[in-house]
DNA sequence: AAGTGTTGGTTACGTATCGTAACCTAATGC
DNA sequence: GCATTAGGTTACGATACGTAACCAACACTT
């Protein structure tokens, strides 16, 4: 601890391997930059709750266009939070969240309950 | 549950208010493209770290400049999230997180855990 | 009191990302 | 074979971001 005791907060609550790593962390900065991008908290929110189709997603989130919801659906699956389907025979696909992707419900759980118990409206 | 009954997800461990509103969340969202705008978790991260002051910030995260730094301290400060003190007699300042920015710590630890958790570096 | 350094910014401008709208291909239904 | 639905892609203007230069206020030195 000795080397960063000027920092006053205790930082006993981060945990692992970012209390080893001081006020930046580079891997909490990709994935803060990862799923901080536009609308993608909307989709993993709609995935966490079984939404599994394009068109649907494409419903489900006001304002969201297909333009971006490709984007973001190649992103996520290019990390492997999410992971298409190919349904056989026909145009249909469907989505789904990874073991990666499900892992971030307790972020989404955290986050949701900050903005319930947060937001001004 | 019944108007919602095409999607798979039993929603149990979604809490609260987002349980009555199905895939998409307004005030979920709204805080998703809050935090999630680019840097914002990175400074977030280094304030709950206990860094205060501006010029520390701009060194402890690399690649952020000024311009963005000031521009989101402002807008955090604008959601309260973020408070400015003035120090008495001097240019500096201090900023932290307030009541509302340190409820934020959960999110910040669930975030971290999963990428150190699933990072592939 | 004039010069120098530090802190905490702001301004100007080019580049990347996003939003809107039009268009496209494959499959299936009629 | 014609329209419809699903799942996109392309083109282009608008917004957000990155880089670099500049600046005001105060403190410290000489």
């Amino acid at each position: 601890m000795s080397a960063r005791a000027t920092h006053t907060q205790p930082e006993a609550d981060i945990p692992d391997r970012a209390r080893t790593e001081g006020p930046f962390s580079a891997v909490f900065h990709e994935a803060a930059e990862l799923v901080g991008r536009r609308w993608t908290g909307a989709i993993l929110y709609a995935l966490a709750h079984g939404i599994q189709r394009f068109s649907e997603l494409e419903v489900a989130i006001p304002g969201l266009s297909a333009r971006l919801l490709t984007e973001r659906l190649r992103e996520l699956e290019g990390v492997n939070v999410v992971e298409r389907v190919l349904q056989e025979g026909g145009t249909r696909r469907s989505y789904r969240l990874t073991a990666k992707g499900e892992a971030l419900r307790p972020v989404l759980i955290a986050l949701n309950h900050w903005a319930v118990a947060w937001s001004d409206r």
